[in-house]
DNA sequence: AACAGGTTTGCAAATGTTTTCATAACCACC
DNA sequence: GGTGGTTATGAAAACATTTGCAAACCTGTT
């Protein structure tokens, strides 16, 4: 099916060997530990490699055993604020060790999780890492009979026995929670992520109500939805919510965008936050900082886990032997703004 | 240096072979053209994949001519919204005929691009693609030495002799600029993105410019900022801006994003918007429409270049010696929501 | 000039897959 | 049972690189 096209036959490490006057197996020292090459022939091999336009071809390291350099991530999408921060931050990590990142999408579907995890086997990835802790077990055997290193981002669950680099999905909603109520707040409206394929947003909705129900406070099925990850649709939820009788005096968001829906739900109702009703999110995206008022939320270390995670990927590929830990539970923080204020307790 | 660490040896294609008592040929042929092997055969086989857990080794084939199945997308950022909205859709279509995605991104910097394009060479990817025309010369030369099919995403010009597939963002300039003057706008800020390494955000500049002053107005200096990509940033910038006396009675945001922070800014200094003064974007990013007012703005296909792409470049590595001519100019689409209305001209 | 010790290099085998060409198996029909 | 024409399979070469081992080459010392 695939023909060989336009490109002529590009040149081998055997025809800049040739050009050079050395073996191809000098050639292949060049590249892989210049160091153990004699200065005079090393610019003997850089002058013939300028010369030929000599791409060397990574690909096929994986036949010898060796690395091809690719790095795989699995990924419910692309397309959504506070994962595109991490995946930057993973990608630019990666770049500084010389690796590039492969990635692909499954739309939080966790049977296509484990096809892409087996396409991505099929490229000879050096490492893995996925998102989540939730996953078919046929993924988990495929990664483990491959061996190929990997972790799980963005959850955090102590004694898994996978190295995991993320946070506790469940104190993000608790510590939302909990500033509600230190605020006074006893009639909260919870909307949360959906929670098909998503153990984070689960988490969260968890946390959330553990709190309030530990705080003594039961929570009505009218003070819980399920938001899309999605503005306009959040905001369209949350607003049919707000206008049923009985309005809350808070909206626990299960992340920012559903926050920042919750926002421009208010505004399209006349309702003012935070005097009439405060908001709070989880997630501190990019840009909720800019909101007027600012946006109330607990900062998710976005960044760090992506950059953690790349560090301790290609960690475990430099040294296959060794026995890390990488176990991260990467610290929480409450970022208060403007969009809550302590609950009006003269009723 | 790279060690083969715990992953014992996998099986390859001759152990499946042997186990199915058929030759390496056939274990090759039933998994690239099954149709030819016979039903019996076939069976056979997949047992024998199945129960040595075979996956077999597509980075490999890139020797004998094959293809790998990667392409490579080189990117600024990931971390932006619009982007993200095309590389998710370039991702999927991308999945759809079996291809993945490998990302690079350079962070605006031209330079950096150059080395990113050796390495995914390197990496033997079946098609490259570019964001804007803009590019050094060792990249294109590059390119074109290894016989890469590639194309240019997201800006388009026409009679460039390189397949490229997005719009015209002098247009996408023009156009915002167009519905500010038919609504009897005079004196408009120029809030813009700016233009080191991108053609884009220069372009639409450009095009803004051209048609004021084409209606002849004149655009003093204090009107034309130049905004990063950040909602924070821009709306300080704006803010500053707005604060200086004379305020203008429209702002020309060179994206979406700069248009929020434009619509912050307004709230943050109590101009109401867009009675007091009109705010037009470019992008129609996910969540324009959601703001209060809704933004108006020049809506970018980004999900429609992104598929374009993907299927244009599948095209380009399927049928190497057909010469397609890859040009498509995506139609940019006005999108009237609540941040314009006509200028006060009373004055 | 010979030698020791270390550093560079080349040879050749090995890697996992595809592909061309030739051969073997199969099928329907006489 | 033979024949001709498909169709399915196998053998072996080719692909681009890495690597263990051994040979060649240096540098300085006796």
């Amino acid at each position: 099916m695939a023909r060989l096209g336009k490109r002529g036959r590009l040149p081998g490490i055997v025809d800049v060997a040739n050009r050079a006057k050395v073996s191809p197996a000098t050639v292949s020292r060049y590249f892989n530990d210049p160091d153990i090459v004699r200065y005079r022939t090393r610019e003997r091999i850089r002058k013939a490699v300028e010369e030929l336009g000599y791409v060397r071809n990574r690909a096929i390291r994986s036949m010898v055993g060796g690395a091809t350099g690719c790095i795989g991530l699995v990924i419910p999408t692309i397309d959504n604020a506070i994962f595109s921060e991490m995946l930057q931050a993973f990608s630019s990590a990666l770049a500084t060790h010389g690796r590039t990142m492969l990635i692909a999408a499954h739309g939080y579907d966790l049977a296509r999780e484990a096809v892409l995890v087996h396409s991505l086997s099929e490229q000879r990835v050096d490492a893995l890492a996925l998102i989540g802790l939730e996953h078919r077990p046929e993924t988990l055997a495929q990664i483990e009979r491959q061996g190929i290193p990997a972790a799980m981002l963005w959850n955090y669950r102590p004694g898994l026995n996978w190295p995991c680099i993320g946070f506790d999905n469940e104190l993000a909603g608790r510590m939302a929670a909990e500033h509600l109520l230190a605020l006074g707040h006893r009639d909260i409206l919870f909307a949360t992520g959906e929670e098909r394929s998503n153990d984070r947003a689960a988490g969260r909705r968890k946390g959330a109500l553990d709190a309030v129900r530990g705080a003594g406070l039961a929570v009505s099925d009218r003070r819980r939805i399920a938001c899309p990850y999605d503005i306009r649709m959040s905001k369209e939820l949350i607003a049919r919510s707000l206008q049923a009788g009985g309005r809350p005096t808070a909206v626990l968001a299960g992340n920012d965008v559903i926050a920042q829906g919750a926002m421009f739900a208010a505004a399209s109702l006349g309702i003012a936050v935070p005097d009439d009703l405060s908001i709070i999110g989880i997630g501190d995206f990019r840009g909720s900082d800019a909101f007027e008022p600012g946006l109330t939320t607990v900062r998710v270390p976005a960044r760090r886990i992506g950059r953690l995670a790349a560090d301790a990927l290609v960690e475990m590929i430099d040294w296959p032997e060794a026995d890390f830990h990488h176990e991260h539970c990467c610290p929480l923080e409450l970022i208060v703004r403007g969009t809550c204020k302590p609950a009006d307790t003269t009723g």
